[in-house]
RNA sequence: UGACCCAUGGUGUAAUCGGUAACACAGCGGUUUUUGGUACCGUCGUUCAAGGUUCGAGUCCUUGUGGGUCAACCA
């Protein structure tokens, strides 16, 4: 018997099966997404998503999608829109109703007076700066405010009437009680709750005080019961404070995992230099087809599927790592060869005469709209006498590995005819303004009876039967492969200056009917999808990514 | 001068718990092809170091080395 290909499980599955094996929880799984609304998904957080949401179907458990609403100042309402929508369109559904850290204010502030009433927790009067003076360093222990022994009661009042809206901001924090000498900065005497006088996307003016990520996160995940609450790795030190705050309030032992988070090269992924990027007008919104938010690969024109796929691929682990971009781009392609329709579209036309081609004559050519999907059928395509090819399929005095047109060589015209390149004319400038050639009647595509040998296919459009569309050409918007990974330069000094090139492009006739978010191979050139800017009168693509180029990739080399 | 975490080909992830290092991407070469695409085939190349335990170590132990995180009233 062959030997059965066993799964290999990665370390938070493993966790999970073991969970379910002890009994842990009955075996149930929960898991949960926690998007703060302060800006839109990137691609890193679709790892996350695949992953929590991929646990919870794999495992027959659900996942929450809360929103950690915990700081006014950042976090808005459209961000919770967007979110929401971008965590459908992955393909997501989460259990029952969204749900915000903020419906849990009144329960946590519960727990917060619980904490002061076992003497677990203070209300300290210092400056900001007070308390990170005596907070320490990483080398050096900390020293206990002096408003750290104040008596129950006192503490009591205090965090009622911080609450009441009695202080400005900044006056007065709550911290936990734990341990100033502690060689983690984290437990020694975390800020809890803040005074903000602000409103909050949800709550309006209900709270002037607000709870720290911290005592908001782990409690919130002990609410609503998560069995398994994972988050990226630079949470690690934040652990026992987690693990503190649910063993001091004696509430449902959730369990924080920590996992490496993704990053991409050519590229940068924090939401605050995302936010730059957008602010500061180098990019066109946080849509905009060069960014890495889940909302400009949509753009773009990635399909989920070939998120999710990418998400898989790159694995769950607990290392730091950097995935090469070209594994994003192996799994749009992937996806995309398989379910995109091909069409003819020429991005840099020259005409093409055939001179021994009736005039006025126009046939309608069959051709097969995608190879590896019969069941896409077929479209008819018009050929007349002057057509478009792309300017760089020609070539004078061409070498002997170039299959395409050059003066005495034959190459085919796509789902038409043999042609035989004879010469071309040129302006003053010297450059080629028309290039002719001859066709071979017999060697119509589908009924070739000319054997005649073609070395090289062309794509074409007819000039007689063409639609003109904007195409946009997005390359990488950075140049360098860190751009985050140089001491001395702004990250912004690599920006790729050539990152959006548009240009007019001549694209076949049954393109006319193409709507938003259609997606397309142009045959030779890469694959493109119609940009929501597109009107019925005027299409406009997006180059989602190009095809494999062994020709460019060998021209590159000499 | 602290705590915690990490270390497998160019990149990423495996090796089910000690049994002779695999998969994907990238690279290189080739076959097929009316897309220089796809598909298929081949190829390159890996256990941070030094000790130790063991018949046997990527896996266990020790010590190094290298990298990451932590001193926001952000999450």
């Amino acid at each position: 018997m062959d030997t059965e290909k066993v799964e290999s499980l990665h370390f938070i599955e493993q966790i999970v099966e073991d969970d379910i094996a002890n009994g842990k929880h009955e075996g149930r799984v929960l898991t949960r997404f926690p998007p703060e609304p302060n800006g839109y998904l990137h691609i890193g957080h679709a790892k996350s998503i695949c992953l929590n949401f991929g646990l919870a179907q794999k495992y027959g458990g659900k996942t929450n999608l809360r929103f950690d609403d915990t700081n006014p100042t950042t976090e808005e309402t459209e961000y919770v829109n967007a979110i929401k929508n971008d965590v459908r369109w992955l393909g997501f559904e989460w259990d029952g109703e969204e749900l915000y850290t903020s419906n849990y204010f009144d329960q946590l502030y519960d727990y917060a007076v619980q904490l002061i009433k076992d003497g677990k927790a203070y209300v300290d009067d210092s400056t900001a700066e007070e308390i990170a003076a005596l907070k320490g360093t990483p080398t050096e222990a900390g020293k206990d405010s002096p408003y750290r022994s104040r008596s129950i009661e006192e503490n009591l009042d205090l965090f009622e009437r911080m609450k009441a809206g009695e202080f400005p901001d900044g006056a007065r924090v709550l911290r936990a009680k734990i341990d100033m000498t502690s060689p983690n900065m984290l437990m020694r005497d975390p800020l809890i709750y803040r005074i903000k006088h602000e409103t909050h996307h949800r709550t309006g003016d209900k709270w002037c005080i607000y709870p720290m990520y911290d005592f908001a996160h782990g409690q919130s995940d002990s609410i609503e019961k998560i069995t398994h609450s994972i988050c990226t790795l630079e949470f690690e030190n934040h652990r026992p404070l987690y693990d503190w705050c649910i063993n001091s309030l004696g509430i449902f032992p959730s369990r924080q995992i920590e996992f490496a988070r993704l990053n991409l090269n050519y590229t940068v992924m924090s939401k605050r230099r995302l936010l730059l990027l957008v602010k500061d007008g180098h990019v066109n919104g946080w849509d905009d087809p060069r960014m890495p938010t889940i909302s400009g690969l949509r753009r773009r024109g990635y399909t989920p599927a070939s998120i999710r796929n990418f998400a898989k691929r790159v694995g769950i682990a607990r290392r730091e790592n950097v995935i090469d971009i070209s594994l994003l781009e192996f799994s749009i392609r992937e996806d995309l060869n398989k379910t995109a329709a091909r069409v003819m579209g020429v991005l840099n036309p020259v005409k093409l005469v055939i001179t021994n081609y009736p005039e006025g004559q126009v046939e309608e050519m069959e051709m097969i709209n995608n190879p590896e999907d019969d069941s896409m059928g077929s479209r008819k395509v018009p050929f007349s006498r002057e057509l478009y090819i792309e300017r760089e399929d020609f070539m004078e005095d061409a070498p002997k590995k170039f299959f395409r047109l050059s003066q005495g060589k034959n190459v085919r015209l796509k789902g038409a005819y043999i042609i035989h390149g004879t010469d071309c004319i040129k302006n003053d400038a010297g450059e080629i303004t028309e290039i002719h050639c001859t066709y071979y009647p017999n060697s119509r595509s589908g009924s070739d009876e000319s054997g005649v040998k073609a070395k090289g296919t062309l794509h074409w459009v007819s000039t007689a039967h063409n639609i003109k569309a904007e195409v946009r050409i997005y390359d990488r918007l950075f140049l360098d492969e860190t751009p985050l990974g140089h001491k001395d330069k702004d990250f912004l000094e690599f920006i790729n200056p050539d990152s959006l090139k548009t240009i007019t492009a001549y694209v076949e006739p049954s393109l006319k009917t193409a709507k938003s978010g259609d997606r397309f191979q142009f045959m030779r050139k890469g694959y493109f999808c119609v940009d929501p800017d597109s009107t019925e009168t005027d299409l406009v693509f997006n180059r989602t990514v190009t095809l494999k180029d062994s020709w460019a990739k060998k021209n590159k080399k000499k």
